[in-house]
DNA sequence: AAGTTGACCAAAT
DNA sequence: TATTTGGCCAACT
């Protein structure tokens, strides 16, 4: 699908270190209103991608608490200098991504 | 074809 | 802070 790989590149932009949503992602892929979608595209990747940089709009992990999943993701992100607090990834940590860097990058 | 299911979200409570 | 509610929509039954 097109719009996987959208998803896909832009997942792949989020910077060490950072955070994004699903619907900042889904939003930056230019699908709007389909965090669900960016979802989908992460489980179905096939490549490698930073996909523990990727949070709910609140900053809790998308697992539930306790699972293999979520404790990885966790692993993840302290391995890159971000920590989660109690449920969730303090807000100073979310990605702000240059809009010119972004149309650049981008390609399709 | 019709119903269900999510690695979601914003707003209200 | 946590839970609920209604909305969303592609992929799967």
């Amino acid at each position: 699908m097109q719009h996987y790989n959208r998803i896909w590149q832009t997942v792949q932009q989020i910077p060490s270190g950072q955070v994004a949503s699903y619907g900042q992602i889904a939003d930056l892929a230019g699908l709007p209103g389909r965090a669900r979608l960016v979802s989908k595209a992460l489980r179905a990747s096939p490549m490698a991608l930073p996909w523990h940089r990727v949070l709910r709009s609140n900053g809790q992990i998308a697992f539930a608490a306790g699972s293999a999943q979520a404790i990885e993701q966790i692993q993840l992100l302290a391995s890159e200098g971000v920590p989660v607090q109690g449920t969730r990834v303090p807000p100073q940590y979310s990605w702000r991504p240059d809009l010119a860097t972004l149309l650049f990058s981008l390609q399709y």
